[in-house]
DNA sequence: AATGTAGTCAACCGCTGGCGG
DNA sequence: TCCGCCAGCGGTTGACTACAT
């Protein structure tokens, strides 16, 4: 708006700070105060722009800065404030004193997100990863599998089927999925979902060449196969056994600090909409009138 | 030892919203 | 109401480091 941007400035520095301007920095807000920062860098004998001095004393010379390895507590703090807020950074850091909003938007990106993937969780929605749906079917796939076998479906059936490139690549997807779990222990550890799906390894060995029968059952879910033993509930438009449903998987199985803030505090447009319920024992389906008047000043 | 690749994080850039004239 | 100034926010970049080949 009108305002000429940093770089517009005549012989400003920019990159990184040395030890010189630090000291500098520091000492004036020490002896004066930030006070305007447009005009800081002039007084302070820095050739600086404003923004640059702000961010610099924010998020590194600022004394209250705590610095090093996140805590565990830190972690379920912000990703389950990521889950209700998105990446509202600023709004996250004010909950984790000493952290600022560039670090924990930096330790979000580079650890937080993969963390989550690897648990199953979609870092974005904090819902479960929907390309997981296909490994839920997979116990009733191969029982239905089974069945076709044993009812001695031509083999014309089979050929056809297997001309269809959508099946094929339903069953590769599925395939690699098994095969990177299998492969991979430390996968179980972190997901319950995934530990459970180990006894599938020998199940791979089944897979191969069953392309044509799977992707026959995965055409018409709604066959009587789908009844397991368990309950069944409809997720992706798909009815699944609850038990291997990603609509059921929680994101975490750890505790969390008491925030509880109703479901209805995620903005409609917000990448975190769909927070997750389940975790920490929240229920933000049930929040009262109390919970809708006070969730933003708890947050804030 | 040299090179390539991936991960990390400080700093930058552009945008937004609050505020005052 | 409009306009300009300013602080703050979130996304992105790029330098640096660690690790792999």
């Amino acid at each position: 708006m009108g305002r000429p941007p940093c770089y517009d400035e005549m012989g400003v520095k920019k990159g990184p700070w040395t030890p010189e301007e630090d000291k500098k920095l520091v000492e004036y807000i020490q002896r004066h105060g930030h006070g305007s920062w447009r005009n800081l860098p002039k007084n302070a004998g820095l050739n600086r722009c404003g923004k640059s001095c702000r961010l610099r004393w924010t998020n590194y010379l600022r004394p209250d800065v705590k610095r090093g390895k996140f805590s565990e507590d830190e972690e379920q703090i912000i990703i389950h404030l990521h889950s209700i807020l998105g990446n509202k950074w600023s709004t996250i850091s004010r909950r984790l004193p000493g952290r600022t909003d560039n670090e924990i938007k930096n330790y979000w990106n580079t650890h937080l997100k993969k963390k989550l993937l690897l648990m199953g969780v979609d870092p974005v929605t904090h819902a479960p990863r929907t390309d997981l749906d296909l490994l839920a079917l997979l116990p009733v796939l191969l029982a239905a599998a089974t069945g076709l076998g044993n009812s001695g479906s031509s083999r014309n059936d089979v050929r056809g089927l297997q001309s269809d490139p959508v099946h094929l690549v339903r069953l590769g997807v599925l395939q690699t999925l098994i095969q990177a779990m299998t492969s991979s222990p430390s996968n179980a550890a972190m997901n319950p979902l995934v530990s459970a799906s180990l006894g599938f390894a020998q199940l791979n060995q089944q897979l191969v060449g069953l392309a044509p029968d799977l992707s026959a059952v995965a055409a018409n879910p709604s066959g009587s196969s789908f009844q397991t033993g368990t309950k069944t509930e409809s997720c992706s438009g798909i009815a699944v056994p609850v038990a291997f449903s990603s609509c059921a998987v929680p994101a975490s199985p750890s505790t969390h600090p008491p925030i509880s803030i109703p479901q209805e505090s995620a903005p409609m447009d917000s990448p975190a909409s769909i927070p997750f319920e389940d975790w920490h024992g929240l229920s933000l389906g049930e929040s009262n009138a109390d919970d809708m008047i006070c969730w933003k000043d708890i947050i804030e």
